[in-house]
DNA sequence: TCAGTGCGATTACACGTGTAGTCATTACGG
DNA sequence: CCGTAATGACTACACGTGTAATCGCACTGA
C-alpha cells in the first residue's frame, strides 16, 4: 500500500530519516531552513503520514515519538522508477544519455559512474 | 514561468510531442489506452495547458489545432533535475549507485551506459 | 489552587487536479 | 429551413495538499 508521499510530507520524512525516534517539535525545529513551517503544519503532516503509514508514534509520557516505517531506500527507489517509467520508457539509459547531451555530467561524475559501472561487472 | 505540468497534462503533452498540430479530438483518441477518458476531460485539460502557457491553438475553421510550446526535452530536463535534486543531492551518481545497488540495472543497461560514457570522454 | 503552557486532535480554507457534465453556437444533412 | 451533431466555453465537484488556527487537556510553577 506505499502511499503516495507529498512534496512537503516529504521534508518531514527526511528529517525523519536522517535521525529517529523524535519529538513533533524536534522535527519541527530540523525542517530544512527554507521551509518556514509553524510548528502547527508539521503536526499536521506528522499526521498525515501516520494516516499514510508511513511513519509509526510511540507514546513517550505525554507526547509521541515518531520514526519512519519505510525506508529512505524504498522510497528513492519508488520515486526514481517512477520518473524513470514515465519519461524513458523505465530504462536507466536514456536518462544517463539525456544529461550527458545537456552537459549535465561532469567529467568526474563520468569517472565515478565508470568505476561505478566497472564493479558491477563479473 | 516554466508552469508545473500534472499527471493528466502530461499524458495529453506526449501525444503533442508526438505529432501536432492535433485537433482535441485526435489528441482524445490517440492519449494512452489506460487513460480511459471522456473527450471532456481531454479539453479540459488542453484548456487548462493553454492557460499555463505550455501549448498554443490557433484556429481551424470553427475549431482549434493545438501545439506544444515546450519541448519534450525541456520538461524532461525539468523533471529530471527536480528528482535528481530532492533525492540524490544533484548528483547523478548516486541515482545510478542507488539502481545498481538495486539490481535493477541490467548487463546490457552497464554495457550500453559504459559506451555512453566512453564516447564522451576527450 | 489557578493561570499559563506545551501538546495532540480537530477544524479550516484556498488552490490544484482528476474527471466530467451542461450550455451556447455553428455547420451539415435532409 | 430545421433538427442534430460537433465543438469550444463554462461549470461542477470531490479529493489531495500547503499552510495554518483553534480546542481541550494535562502538567507546572506561583
Amino acid at each position: 500500500m506505499a502511499e503516495r508521499i507529498s512534496d512537503a510530507e516529504h521534508a518531514v520524512m527526511e528529517v525523519l530519516w536522517d535521525d529517529s525516534p523524535l519529538t513533533a517539535q524536534d522535527v519541527a525545529e530540523r525542517i530544512a531552513p527554507g521551509r518556514d513551517w509553524s510548528a502547527n503544519t508539521v503536526k499536521t503532516l506528522l499526521g498525515r503520514l501516520l494516516a499514510k503509514n508511513v511513519i509509526a508514534h510511540e507514546a513517550d509520557g505525554r507526547r509521541y515519538l515518531y520514526r519512519p516505517l519505510v525506508a529512505r531506500e524504498d522510497y528513492v527507489e519508488g520515486e526514481s522508477r517512477r520518473l524513470i517509467d514515465r519519461l524513458f520508457g523505465g530504462r536507466l539509459t536514456p536518462l544517463v544519455a539525456h544529461l550527458a547531451e545537456r552537459d549535465a555530467l561532469s567529467a568526474q561524475d563520468i569517472t565515478e559512474i565508470e568505476a561505478l559501472l566497472k564493479a558491477l561487472k563479473p
